[in-house]
DNA sequence: TAGGCCATCTGGTCCT
DNA sequence: AGGACCAGATGGCCTA
């Protein structure tokens, strides 16, 4: 197969690949060439009689050979520009997964999330973000005075920080976390500010999405 | 060496 | 008709 990282990268080197549109003495004719060595016209300053009927044959077949050649450039063409289109298409999404994990915790050992731990890591981690908000706000409602709902908020990562040192109860997870089966979304395991703080970083960073 | 992850190709389907 | 999107197939690379 002619799939590697360099032919990948080449923007469609073609000679690499069976792609190629092989350049035929047919090309030639088809622009009417009179170039020396085109086989057709040196066939027909032979003078022959049976050679110019053998020429009228070759010329019908070519003809017919050309225009099969051609649906194939043609339909060969669009598949090269549709093989172009889907690897940029891919190379956005790629972009955009990205652009995700620059915005997410980052990990002491700079291991490079996978595409799926990047979904999920993101699902976890706007959970977490949000259980946080909404516990803040509930104890900001309970003692407008206190500053626990203010320390809660810091205590939240930001993007690019150490996500283990936030989360220590999760930092054996490295680039493959177990993950628990527990909703994340059950409230009644919130019911201490405590808790929750532990109970989110766990869950932000061990529990799979659910789809 | 098996398994996981990834990039790419490819044909089908849907949409504009 | 052509482009976007999708899923399956394939092969390369890396790691346990």
């Amino acid at each position: 197969m002619c799939t590697t990282m360099e032919s990948a990268f080449s923007d469609m080197d073609s000679s690499s690949c069976d792609f190629s549109f092989p350049h035929t003495d047919d090309d030639e004719d088809s622009r009417g060439s009179m170039h020396v060595s085109s086989p057709a016209s040196s066939f027909a300053s032979s003078g022959n009689a049976q050679d110019a009927g053998e020429l009228q044959q070759k010329k019908k077949r070519r003809g017919r050979a050309r225009s099969d050649a051609a649906v194939h450039v043609v339909k060969k063409n669009r598949r090269l520009k549709a093989n172009d289109r889907e690897r940029n298409r891919m190379h956005n999404l790629n972009d955009a997964l990205d652009a995700l994990r620059s915005v997410l915790p980052a990990f002491p050992d700079d291991t490079k999330l996978t595409k799926i731990e990047t979904l999920r890591f993101a699902h976890n981690y706007i959970w977490a973000l949000s259980e946080t908000i909404r516990i803040a706000d509930q104890r900001g409602n309970k003692a407008r005075d206190s500053s626990t709902a203010v320390s809660c908020m810091t205590e939240v990562p930001s993007p690019g920080s150490d996500a283990c040192s936030w989360a220590s109860s999760a930092s054996s997870s490295g680039s493959s976390p177990s993950y628990s089966s527990s909703n994340p979304g059950s409230p009644e395991a919130m019911d201490d500010y405590g808790f929750l703080q532990a109970d989110v970083v766990y869950r932000y960073h061990s529990y799979p999405v659910i789809y």
